[in-house]
DNA sequence: TAATTTTACTTGCAAAACACAAGTAATACT
DNA sequence: AGTATTACTTGTGTTTTGCAAGTAAAATTA
């Protein structure tokens, strides 16, 4: 997408960040705590390597990512969320809700959605609290024979 | 997209939608009262017509338009928006208000943003009302030198 | 009523984006 | 010193997109 295709705030919106891909590592940084290269790369989902990389530097680009260097690790670095990211939390959390009313698949549960309807608020401020502090989200997948880190 | 990459609400919600083209011809249905294939295609970001008919077909396929016949002309058809589409409103708004804030050439009034902050809520209410009734809900583009109205 | 225009598409082809597998350089671990 | 890990890049085939043109049916105009 070279130049603007309307002054329309959806079409900057898709423009920004309406792949398939873009907004699941801005899910992966708000709702999961991922950070790194490798975190990125072992979602669910399965995105491509070279993929991820050019996702990265676009939403590093326009703002979403700051790159910063892992002060102990030399070769890994970090993809933090900017407050432009951070802004994008209740339009997620409508998705989840539209998803959850949609999608009898869908992994959230349930008791989130009712507080979610009830709270909307609260929620997004509780979620902008936890994710300053570093604090994952949403709860692990539940992909058979892998550890889900609840314990028994 | 042929098979569930995840069973994630976000994903859910991209792969339903999620491309460059749907979200915009739901714009079109939801907030500029356009009902057929040509309105579709006039729209300022310039559909492709395959492209168009490709994704009014997955849209309908997938439960978000019903397509019916105009009584009145039997080439043309409407494409008419479910209660899935409705419910899509809220997460709209949440990226009219987003883009408002990051984009400084998106045409969204100012007033808007702040009733919406203000009583968003209503606002919705408001609008799924005027969908109800046919009406328009955003103002024409500023497009210098072209007619924008219909009459009645 | 015959010719023209409009509407809603479809078709063909070149260009771009994507997916998959493999490779690489720097760093960290053993 | 040798091996493994991390963060990428490169090559190649496939899929999706964009553009231009074409078509059939219905509506409008001459």
């Amino acid at each position: 997408m070279s130049e603007r295709r309307s002054n329309c705030p959806v079409t900057f919106a898709l423009d920004s960040y309406g792949d398939k891909w873009s907004l699941l590592i801005l899910r992966d940084v708000l709702f999961l705590g991922k950070r790194t290269y490798r975190e990125f790369a072992e979602s669910d989902e399965k995105i491509a390597t070279n993929i991820l990389a050019n996702r990265l530097e676009k939403l590093e680009r326009n703002g979403f990512l700051k790159k910063t260097r892992n002060p102990e690790n030399k070769r890994t670095n970090f993809y933090n969320p900017t407050l432009k990211t951070m802004d994008l939390i209740p339009m997620l959390l409508e998705i989840v809700q539209w998803s959850a009313k949609y999608d009898d698949q869908t992994a959230v549960p349930k008791d989130f959605i009712r507080k979610l309807k009830r709270d909307r608020f609260g929620v997004i401020q509780d979620i902008k609290e936890k994710i300053k502090q570093g604090e994952r989200i949403a709860p692990p997948p539940a992909s058979p024979g892998k550890k889900t880190g609840r314990k028994g």
